[in-house]
DNA sequence: GCTCTGCCTAGAGGA
């Protein structure tokens, strides 16, 4: 039964049929395994296989079913399921080694390793709740994992007892070992005394030598030679398996001893550690050992960092070839790579003939990828080469040796360093692996800086050798003080050790989307399903009457939820409800998309049907949440809490295990079992809930600016899946242009919406007025959007004090012979363009990017004057498509004392509205340069659909009509007669009478 | 040419 351990192992009562084995053979088994196994509970435990069947589970994953029994009579039998499970690589032994750690790390620290101190360790580790998920996702009994756990303890006293006793030099273990520094001296025996652990998983990054790592105990050895004695840090590598003592174990151990040099003297050699049984080896760093593992990592990253490449005379980008495929089959055998091996080879390298791989890896070859066509290698290799492309691209890359080599005092003038930091306050440990920090500025306060709380940071000392001590995130932070929560507890450091903060590059996450790809490209129904419709555009599938899918006693409560809604949305709910595949739900601008999502799970909760809601991010999931949680619906938010709405916290998994005090797998079961609603974003379907449960329905909201890959992780824990967005706003973004070239901002939406009977549109909105609504209408929708009622068609903005307002701009000027204030503000002109061509405005381009002062300055004007005539500032927003431009409106705000106006970027207003909404298109020159931004008719879209009320544009126009989307604009507005030019330096007389608006 | 969000992510063991 050895090899049972690397499958996944289900005992479940059965008295079922089984094959029979051959009677004669089966008796001699029978008499050979019996007399000599111990039949007990625990590790030792031994059973006869008495028949064994292959089976095709529901998710068409094979499994083995064997009948297998403990007891000679054969009387009692229980079946045995083995599930070999690809996807989730995690096993009962990594948790168990993971548990060992921490109970032997938590003993050393505290130097007590008697059976009372370690059974109370094990006791309270195995409880941990990050633990019991684990045992959660792999099906495992909490109690055989704690007696597992404690079959290691004895071993652990005993080393302890060999190495850690008070004693002579001589009453210490003999070990063979010489140390490099020594040179060729004689007799290699030492007596080794461990005295102390100066760390716990001490993380080092090393430049100098490129490799990370954490060392599971940094100790302090006594080496005694004769009367001689020799005091070394050393690192101490635990395992937890078989007692090896092989190559690789070493090696590690080597790698180690090169990560310890970057903090302190060489450690000339380093200690490996069997649990199991408490043996303990000491392994010598040697010079050629070391240089040999240092090429193998250049090797390695070698392959790493050319995983694309341009082929000569080509423009074309590929992906190069990984390294040659090994020969031999028993590596191969034990990978947990072998799939995604196999399916790089065949699609990427396209690997099918024998002189590229070993003849007996083709076979493999096949066998993995046989059910893929040649549509899915070539979805595959495409999205791998994007994928790989896009997290190569300059913004995702941007590196950490800055840290390294840059002094904190030059990389402050960022804004992304703050250096000359000591410790103030005691360190606080808020749970397993997080430790509160405060830190204050040596002399003086704190430099501006762009750090804010919630942004993940680097800590490093600033003295080189403390390079990356510890990863965490800023809590709080102040004039005076920085808080963060950092992964490693510091006091252990001197107290005037000076730190420095750096802010986190973003990594950009492939793994996710990578994963996913994989996945998609399994052998499983639900892979082949969504293979099927995603990348072959089988025609989705619908149900014919709705009296097959509602459930009788919830037709009352579903008619009563369908009152509500206009009729496009029921159009949508009778879709979603009929549908086998897949629904697209178009919600155009203002047709509430929200609100539709919340009916649809109030109703298809009614129907008793379990959802998986997801968004890209966690502000849109949470909206839905915030609008569901008012219907007494009940749900599960996974996430980490911090990301989490403050109103929907109280939602979350860590906030009920805390109020509940849930300490046991039962509880958490129950937890994870209860709710038919579970929401989380679409990078946390690692969460071990999924690799349980599986839900009747997936809603995904955003779905038109999530990538494909992304989009596609929770799509597969659902028999169907409802997107909802709308192409014509913005797409995913992507950084690179060749991975956006290759069509990688295509979304899983608009890839879909080739099937239209799959597709509703929401074209009822309730957002703009009629005037404002026609703009999109004419530019992008064909008058398809239509206002919910004449009280949103008619609604203009309501100005109290205009009239005083006006009255006090006569005073300044006579307006008379160019009205174009009164155009402005009059609210029944709800849509005008200000044209600046003869002011000028023209635009200025620094390396931060474009900006427009003229812009800006009239732009904070109508805000002031909107104000003045008794708008609410909250009611205003500013839009702009330019970074830049958003910092120059902020500033002469902030000048003129103006706030609550909402300043931001095209793309951020997405999903949002104002009452009254300012664009500021900021381009402007004779040159004729033009920008990307406005070259895309989704943002200029997105731009006019945002003003409910009233909506003002301001741009040069005959900069602007150069870009084609604008130019289709100017011909409607012009046809309506809707651009007033401004005056030649109307922007001038403007500026004073601001001053004197704000003195009056 | 200037738009930016998700991920706790190194190592826990197998042979």
């Amino acid at each position: 039964m050895e090899q049972l351990n690397e499958l996944e192992l289900l005992m479940e009562k059965s008295f079922g049929e089984e094959a029979a084995a051959p009677e004669e053979l089966f008796q001699k088994k029978k008499e050979a395994s019996f007399p000599k196994t111990i039949l007990s509970h625990g590790m030792d435990n031994r059973y006869l296989v008495l028949a064994v069947n292959t089976v095709q589970n529901k998710e068409g994953n094979y499994e083995k079913h064997l009948i297998i029994t403990a007891s000679q009579s054969l009387d009692y039998k229980e079946q045995c399921i083995l599930r070999s499970d690809s996807s989730n690589p995690a096993t009962r032994q990594m948790l168990i080694g993971t548990v060992l750690h921490e109970v032997f790390q938590k003993a050393i620290s505290s130097k007590s390793f008697t059976p009372e101190k370690l059974q109370e360790l094990s006791c309270q580790i195995v409880q941990e709740i990050k633990h019991l998920k684990e045992m959660y996702r792999l099906n495992l009994n909490p109690d055989e994992v704690k007696q597992e756990v404690e079959e290691y303890l004895p071993s652990f006293s005993k080393w302890a007892g060999d190495f850690m006793h008070q004693g002579t030099s001589t009453d210490f273990p003999q070990m063979q070992l010489s140390l490099p520094s020594d040179g060729s001296s004689n007799n290699p025996t030492r007596n080794i005394e461990v005295i102390n652990s100066l760390d716990i998983e001490e993380s080092i990054w090393s430049p100098r030598f490129g490799l990370k790592g954490k060392i599971d105990v940094t100790v302090g050895v006594k080496i005694h030679q004769g009367s001689k004695t020799k005091y070394k840090i050393m690192p101490l590598e635990l395992k937890t398996g078989k007692e090896s003592n092989s190559i690789e174990h070493r090696s590690q151990v080597v790698l180690y001893t090169l990560l310890s040099q970057e903090r302190r003297a060489d450690p000339d050699a380093g200690l490996l550690l069997y649990l199991k049984t408490g043996q303990m080896y000491p392994v010598p760093a040697n010079h050629l050992d070391k240089r040999e593992l240092l090429k193998l990592r250049n090797q390695m990253a070698f392959f790493l960092l050319h995983r694309i490449s341009k082929s000569p005379g080509k423009e074309k980008t590929q992906l190069t070839f990984l390294p040659q495929i090994t020969e031999e089959e028993k590596t191969c055998k034990y990978c947990s790579q072998v799939g995604n091996c196999a399916l790089y080879s065949r699609a990427v390298e396209q690997q099918m003939d024998e002189n590229s791989v070993p003849v007996v890896m083709l076979s493999k070859i096949q066998e993995e990828t046989c059910h893929l066509k040649l549509t899915h290698l070539e979805y595959f290799s495409l999205w791998y080469l994007m994928l790989t492309l896009e997290s190569q691209s300059k913004d995702n890359r941007k590196n950490h040796q800055n840290i390294w080599l840059k002094p904190a005092s030059e990389m402050e003038e960022s804004g992304n360093c703050i250096g000359n930091l000591i410790r103030t306050e005691h360190v606080k440990r808020v749970c397993g692996g997080q430790y509160l920090h405060h830190f204050q500025r040596k002399n003086g306060s704190m430099p501006v800086t762009n750090l804010m709380a919630g942004d993940r940071i680097i800590l490093s000392g600033e003295e080189r050798t403390l390079f990356a001590l510890s990863r965490g995130y800023v809590k709080e932070i102040n004039m005076t003080t920085v808080t963060c929560l950092l992964d490693r507890n510091l006091s252990v450091l001197a107290e005037s050790t000076l730190f420095r903060i750096d802010q986190e590059e973003k990594n950009c996450d492939i793994d996710t989307p990578l994963g996913n790809l994989s996945k998609l490209m399994e052998n499983t129904n639900a892979s082949k399903k969504l293979r099927d419709l995603i990348i072959d555009f089988r025609e989705p599938q619908f149900i014919p009457y709705l009296s097959s899918v509602l459930p009788r006693d919830a037709k009352d409560t579903v008619a009563n939820i369908l009152k509500g809604l206009n009729k496009p949305q029921r159009q949508a709910m009778k879709k979603v409800l009929l549908s086998k595949d897949y629904t697209l739900i178009v919600g155009m601008p203002g047709t509430g998309k929200t609100t539709t999502i919340c009916t649809l799970v109030r109703i298809l909760y009614a129907c008793g049907f379990s959802v998986l809601l997801t968004s890209f991010t966690h502000s849109a999931v949470d909206n839905i949440l915030l609008k569901l949680a008012k219907f007494q619906i009940g749900f599960l938010r996974l996430g980490q809490t911090q990301k989490v709405h403050p109103d929907i916290q109280k939602f979350t998994e860590e906030e009920i295990c805390r109020s509940k005090s849930i300490k046991c797998l039962a509880l958490l079961k129950e937890l994870y079992n209860c709710q038919l609603i579970v929401a989380t974003t679409c990078m946390g379907i690692s969460h071990p809930i999924f690799s349980h449960r599986t839900f009747d329905f997936c809603i995904v909201d955003e779905a038109s600016q999530i990538s494909q890959p992304v989009c596609l992780g929770p799509l597969f824990f659902a028999q169907r899946f409802v997107l909802v967005g709308d192409h014509q706003q913005l797409p995913p973004l992507v950084l690179n242009p060749e991975a956006s070239a290759l069509g990688m901002s295509e979304s899983l939406f608009k890839r879909l919406e080739k099937n239209q009977n799959a597709v509703v549109q929401l074209t009822v909105q309730y957002r703009m007025n009629s005037k404002i609504m026609s703009l999109s209408n004419k530019l992008t929708y064909d008058g398809k959007l239509e206002c919910g009622s004449d009280k949103v068609a008619n609604a203009v903005i309501n100005l109290p004090h205009f009239k005083d307002v006006k009255l006090e701009l006569e005073f300044y000027a006579d307006y008379s012979d160019n009205p174009w204030l009164i155009g402005v503000f009059e609210p029944n002109n709800p849509v005008c363009f200000l044209n600046t061509e003869k002011v000028p405005a023209p635009e200025q381009v620094e390396k931060g990017g474009v900006s427009n002062i003229t812009e800006a300055k009239l732009i904070v004007f109508l805000t002031s004057v909107f104000i003045k005539a008794g708008c609410n500032p909250s009611d205003i927003g500013i839009i702009a498509p330019y970074r830049q431009q958003l910092k120059i409106i902020n500033d002469l705000l902030e000048h003129s004392s103006v706030k609550m106006v909402e300043v931001n970027t095209v793309d951020k207003y997405q999903g949002r509205d104002k009452r009254i909404i300012l664009v500021s298109f900021v381009r402007s020159n004779k040159d004729g340069t033009l920008g990307e931004l406005l070259k895309d008719w989704r943002r200029l879209n997105v731009a006019i659909t945002r003003a409910k009320h009233k909506l003002i544009l301001l741009g040069c126009v005959s900069s602007l009509k150069r870009y084609p989307p604008l130019e289709k604009l100017f011909c409607y507005l012009n046809t309506e007669k809707l651009i007033i030019d401004l005056p030649s330096r109307e922007h001038e007389s403007l500026c004073n009478i601001l001053g004197d608006f704000q003195r009056g």
